[in-house]
DNA sequence: GAAGTGGCTAGTGTCGACAGTTAGCGACAG
DNA sequence: CTGTCGCTAACTGTCGACACTAGCCACTTC
């Protein structure tokens, strides 16, 4: 936890609820990681089209486990697989990315009630630690770090919500997600601004306000969508 | 959309909003459908055990596509593909129920917030003639046609909310529904109840009062939730 | 008689090959 | 020079085959 930039800590971040769903073969999850990764970090830019006989060479396996690899990249909305033809990393418009946060806003305010109602005095508590790396990172104007704690925040406040298909939807909106992210967090100003939303979603947990915790989790989502918007969006 | 009972319409209404995501192959995603219906329907029990290959010879395809079309089935959860072993359609455990069910009620009430601030008065309109035909399948105490309807009525105020994402993650967590939802409707005095629901919402929304339709549309669901809890569960 | 061990069968995961289709390119006509 | 047509190469969707694994049954051993 301490140390963010870890390729690895990032993946296990961004992938843990969605294991288990990987399919059969998970040299498919493999290879549907490896992709995804490079698609929500921009290597892989909207439109780029994916060559599964070449990605088989890569990976050095035969088409089959690349097929299904794209098929989960597709369940994901990650890439788009025209029939009969090339399969392409999909486009982000302004539209969609809208239309993730309003899902997304609805559902962490959801995770915000279920967690009020049944989680523990520990268990919030340990959120707090969570906050304090938070805090620390806008303080230190660390944003890539700030930005992976978030994560962990959020899933750790997902888990809590002891909701495990609502955990595994908002990882996968997550993945989406993902792919703008940079635009939401880099604005000055923004991350002292979250920190104190954080702040406020936290001590309305301690304080079981379930109404006030949705409406700041709400609010949150909704805020980082904004400052996109506000940006000039994708 | 008199005749409810024609097995094309069921299907339509089901498969509506995922088409798009059916992957590369049609094929694959006809024998998904087939199986899906299989499984919603009852006919294919929880635990059943899935083989490809027979799969394959009774589509009389390969096991390629059957493979596909089980990764699809994966994805919406209803069948388990344990790694180098039988596919099985997946159990349905009370827990899962409330977990759907309390996503599915968030999800609607965004719905119907969304659809009060970006419907026209003639699509709210529209509502109204599913309503209709709720009330009349009531009376008629008509349980298959009602069921039907509803879900035409949820497809419909879905599309309205203007938010393909949130329309097509509604109708993935409605084919989970379906496989209990004879436990739901099928308790006396239950339709009734929902008429009435039905027509709140609608004036709800031709007031264009937002936060109410929220209200009602998110008890609404959960409603059906406590029935089927009182039914004694799955 | 119970428990452990070995072979057998069914079925998955993966592979390489093939046919059909599509995009791209060049030749050709206007 | 531009638009159209046909060809070519590339790539997808599908297939049948193969290796390997899990689970089962008979057999041996205590």
């Amino acid at each position: 936890m301490t140390a963010v930039d870890l390729p690895d800590l990032r993946r296990e971040l961004l992938f843990t609820a969605l294991r288990g769903v990987e399919g059969s073969s998970s040299l498919a999850f493999t290879i549907f990681q490896e992709i995804a990764v490079g698609i929500v970090e921009g290597r892989l830019p909207p439109g780029h089209e994916v060559n599964s006989a070449e990605l088989a060479r890569r990976f050095s396996t035969s088409r089959t486990p690349v097929r299904e690899a794209l098929l989960l990249l597709e369940r994901e909305s990650l890439v788009i697989i025209p029939p009969r033809r090339r399969p392409y990393v999909s486009p982000v418009d302004m539209a969609q990315v809208r239309e993730i946060y309003e899902i997304r806003a609805s559902l962490y305010a959801l995770v915000s009630e279920l967690l009020v109602a049944r989680a523990s005095d520990a268990e919030i508590f340990g959120l707090r630690r969570w906050q304090g790396l938070l805090s620390a990172d806008a303080s230190a104007g660390d944003v890539d770090a700030y930005f992976w704690h978030n994560v962990g925040f959020r899933n750790a406040e997902a888990s809590l919500s002891k909701n495990g298909e609502l955990q595994r939807r908002l990882s996968s909106l997550g993945l989406q997600m993902h792919r703008f992210r940079h635009l939401s967090l880099s604005l000055p100003g923004r991350l002292l601004h979250s920190v104190a939303d954080h702040e406020r979603l936290v001590n309305a947990y301690a304080d079981r306000d379930a109404a006030m915790a949705a409406a700041v989790s709400r609010s949150l989502v909704m805020r980082g969508y904004r400052a996109i918007e506000r940006a000039g969006g994708v």
